[in-house]
DNA sequence: AATAATGTAACTTCATAAGTATCATGATCG
DNA sequence: CGATCATGATACTTATGAAGTTACATTATT
């Protein structure tokens, strides 16, 4: 499968979502992200489950923000569109008999474990807000 | 798609062949894999390819260590299989033109690209040869 | 020549995000 | 009220790639 996207693209909606007046319908995200408005209310739910976003239905509804952005992680969002599988690789059984197996899954384990600490550690670190903030910075790199 | 487990395996295998003397045949292999021979032929040609590992046919033949395990490491394994994605999540798209696209990408991108780094390094350290030592101490842990 | 091994090609299976089609549900506007 | 516009939910298909499987060719030993 490709890569899992769903962190990425959410991302991308919440800063559009941030800079935006009003709801967003599905259809004008899927738009935005070049994906079709199913996949849009799929992924979102997450995020609306985690009280991050609202969405409402009927005339003038969509989605819009709910939460402060100072206080919600990269890493909050990677877990509330489910905190999917980080590798594709890993170790074959979890438990293994033979005695080699269990030296190398340690191994390999462990190496898998520290980088994806690192990964969690610095997804924790940033959020939403400073993203934004960052990108305000890329924009207008003014002198 | 399940985890790719072919370092781990590889791993697993080399180690069994280090302590085994003459060759071991696909089938014994894959019997301790719990796989077939064909799917270890096919991982293992990159490690032969690599000259980690030679193969011979016919009558008393199979693999056997074609290497220094002091100066093959776990990367290099990793490597002589494909030297496969490692994560599973990742941006949509690699060069986007949505500015804000841009900005999340950067910032998920020197996160994974940090986590990779730190697991290269990690795997990058260990030899084949330390990792069977590694072993050794975890089955006789003498006083 | 028989046997035992690898090499290779072609196919199926499995898991999962993504994509799609369809309809039910609910809110707003006239 | 009724039309419209939005989400919610279900069911299905597509795409991807490791792993698994089947079958057969090739080569080396006995």
């Amino acid at each position: 499968m490709r890569n899992d996207s769903r962190l990425s693209r959410m991302l991308h909606v919440l800063l559009h979502m941030a800079r935006h007046d009003g709801p967003m319908t599905s259809e004008a995200i899927g738009a935005m992200l070049g994906t079709n408005p199913v996949v849009v209310r799929r992924t979102m739910a997450g995020l609306r489950d985690a009280g991050y976003v609202r969405s409402d239905k009927g005339h003038g509804g969509g989605w819009i923000i709910a939460c402060d952005l100072e206080r919600v992680s990269l890493l909050d969002v990677h877990r509330a569109v489910g905190g999917p599988r980080i590798f594709a690789i890993g170790n074959e059984h979890a438990s293994p008999d033979c005695a080699v197996e269990q030296a190398v899954n340690a191994a390999v384990g462990d190496a898998l474990r520290d980088a994806e600490a690192l990964l969690v550690a610095r997804l924790g670190a940033v959020s939403l807000a400073e993203l934004g903030r960052g990108f305000d910075a890329r924009c207008a790199p003014g002198p």
